[in-house]
DNA sequence: CAGATAAGTCAACATGGCTGACATAAAATC
DNA sequence: GATTTTATGTCAGCCATGTTGACTTATCTG
């Protein structure tokens, strides 16, 4: 129980820090890491998916995301249906980045997947799924089953 | 792979929600959490030990650390053997806090472990284990099976 | 057309990281 | 015994990233 806490804790100790200290070269913090991922993750986003994964306000977003915009890390377009939504997509730019970033984590979780074996990845996945709170963000989840 | 890091992105930010809530009642913090969780845990522990779990700054750590004594959920008495050393210990009041904090995580990692399944579980460790870098940090886990 | 929605902006504030400099007491070493 | 190292604490200031609240603009929808 207690056990499950702290590994949750040192895991993401330890998971984030390798991509925060490429992040420092940039002058960028993990708040613009976390927008690089989701956004190379689901090109054409609107500012407001992504303001529902990340559970911050506008405000806080607009910050990093305008620095990422104006820095040509990632370009907006207006939403083809609904004008007034701003679609994100990495620039190649914005994609190098993400793969440098993603690079450690890759193969940090590639090692542990590898060490532990497909059937502890399974069980990995599922008690992570549980701890997650919304069905609507476990769905993301649902058996597209794991690429890349 | 992708999939492994977002898991433990959602996981996270979800584990952290709820006691979050709580620490505000008492104008604290998550830090305040990760001092209270890991003093909860190894009572008598030193500044040091704290310091090197947490791998943040002493000035940092001090912050909230003297918040945590000065408000009497923390006490500090010397070393025995070294008399430069504070060993840390959680008051009454702070073990109260400490419950009350982790009672949320608790439910929420005991539900998941539920579902998933004892041998799900044992993936979730391996996994966890194999993402944390230091052989040091691992050997927190060594066998001294699941507790509580 | 009126009202709701998507996005952006300005200002101010809090938390919790950081660096650097320095202080004190106790232990360890020469 | 004097010196150096270690454990801890403290002051001051900086930065990143979260927050609230107020307000604007453009666009969609009933």
């Amino acid at each position: 129980m207690r056990q499950g806490i702290e590994l949750l804790f040192f895991a993401y100790r330890d998971f984030t820090a390798e991509p925060d200290a490429i992040l420092e070269q940039y002058g960028f913090g993990r708040a613009h890491h976390r927008v690089v991922h989701f956004v190379g993750r689901h090109p054409h986003m609107t500012v407001g998916d992504l303001l529902a994964i990340l559970r911050i306000t506008k405000q806080s977003l607009n910050r990093v995301l305008g620095q990422l915009v104006r820095r040509g890390f990632i370009i907006q377009h207006r939403g083809p249906q609904d004008r007034r939504q701003r679609l994100l997509e990495l620039t190649e730019r914005g994609r190098e980045l993400e793969r440098q970033l993603s690079e450690p984590q890759r193969i940090r979780v590639a090692g542990a997947y590898r060490k532990a074996g497909p059937q502890a990845v399974e069980g990995f996945r599922k008690v992570l799924l549980g701890i997650i709170a919304g069905d609507d963000d476990r769905r993301r989840f649902d058996r597209r089953a794991a690429r890349s």
